[in-house]
DNA sequence: TAGATTGTTAATCGATTAACAATC
DNA sequence: TAGATTGTTAATCGATTAACAATC
């Protein structure tokens, strides 16, 4: 691994498709791939995705190409997929329900280990093979469990406090669901996934195209 | 708005976030607003505010700042919001569901008119006070409800056949939550939700500090 | 008017694309 | 060996940041 170079966001949010499209190959049967045929199966050119997995060392056999199986592992070592994150969502809502059943997570490598909630009517309850706990406890679960990774799926006016909390129990990073930006420590890292982006920009370029003649 | 000018991607991205701070400020009571103010609520430069909203005319004004207000009319009808697409959702799984009772689509003014199902134990079931329909009816149902954009939380291994089936019935965006690239005509708008790529993003910067002193 | 803040141009920075030498 | 394909450097393109004139 290449040291004091800088690897681009973009280049890290283009591994996960690389090693989700590589384990699909692989099921396939694909051995060997090379950059061109990696790139049509993901829509990216062989260019980008050599220059990507360059960033991080020499994974490739030049005249050859990729050796699935050993991209895969490699990726997943960049990616740090073999520490096995412990994480833990908070808000057992529609949302959090539905990420707490989330299977890609686990095939990613995750353990879902908690589940915390406020409400009295959801605190007790089962989900996916993980007992909803009392968001009070979470201090305490938090360092019993080792969680790593707190998921936010609460409404947004509560999303500051239970990061809060989050950080005060001793979690490393928050992947935050809740519609509002979150302020929290240098070295906690942060994630936001903003659902309403990705609908609104589709109706955006949905109404340039009605009046394209303008 | 200016023609010929390109947008960048990035700039649109971002409308959705100056549109939902503007609308919390203005919640609060707060009727006009520097882009210096509105930077430090959502953690963007003011001058990236600035430019993003220069690139579509002149909102502000000198010396004072931006009217809310006018400022949210102005950011929802770049964004299209006022067209209030039809949206269907089809796979009425864990996601699925949560995707049909998300408030903030509604609050962004998208109207959810359809649900599709495969399974028998799903159709016919009322989610957020819509019916879920089977999808050997969309074709019919997508014209009849004018639906606008599909939203697809089906499995990877259908998300490609439930695409050519949106696409055929009439729909003029997709909005794919399922982990697998998907192909459609240039015609047709697609975004890809890629859930994984945030968690994984989170793993690879926690195990990159986990290591800092290498 | 003086102070504040926008809109815009120029400078910088970063990411992608193109080209090709290295080599399997 | 000849053909294929990587890894890397250089060229281009695009996006952000800085600076400041315009003006409310």
């Amino acid at each position: 691994m290449k040291d004091h170079i800088v690897i681009s966001k973009a280049t890290i949010d283009r591994l996960p498709l690389y090693f989700r499209t590589l384990r699909l190959s692989q099921e396939e049967g694909i051995d060997i791939i090379s950059s061109e045929e990696l790139g049509q199966r993901l829509g990216v050119t062989p260019e980008q995705i050599r220059k990507d997995l360059a960033s991080f060392g020499q994974f490739g056999k030049k005249g050859v190409g990729y050796y699935v199986r050993e991209l895969i592992g490699n990726i997943g070592e960049i990616l740090g997929l073999h520490y096995h994150w412990n994480i833990a969502v908070v808000g057992i809502g529609h949302l959090g329900s539905a990420l707490s059943n989330y299977q890609n997570f686990t095939s990613l490598g995750f353990n879902l280990v908690a589940l915390f909630d406020a409400s009295p009517e959801v605190i007790g309850k089962t989900v996916n093979g993980v007992v909803v706990e009392s968001i009070d406890r979470m201090t305490e679960i938090v360092r019993d469990r080792n969680i790593h990774i707190g998921i936010i799926a609460v409404p947004a006016v509560y999303a500051q406090g239970v990061a809060d909390k989050l950080v005060s129990a001793g979690v490393a990073g928050i992947w935050n669901f809740a519609p509002i930006k979150i302020t929290v420590p240098d070295k906690i890292r942060i994630v936001n996934e903003d659902l309403s982006v990705g609908l609104s920009s589709l109706s955006y370029h949905l109404s340039r195209s009605l009046h394209e003649n303008d």
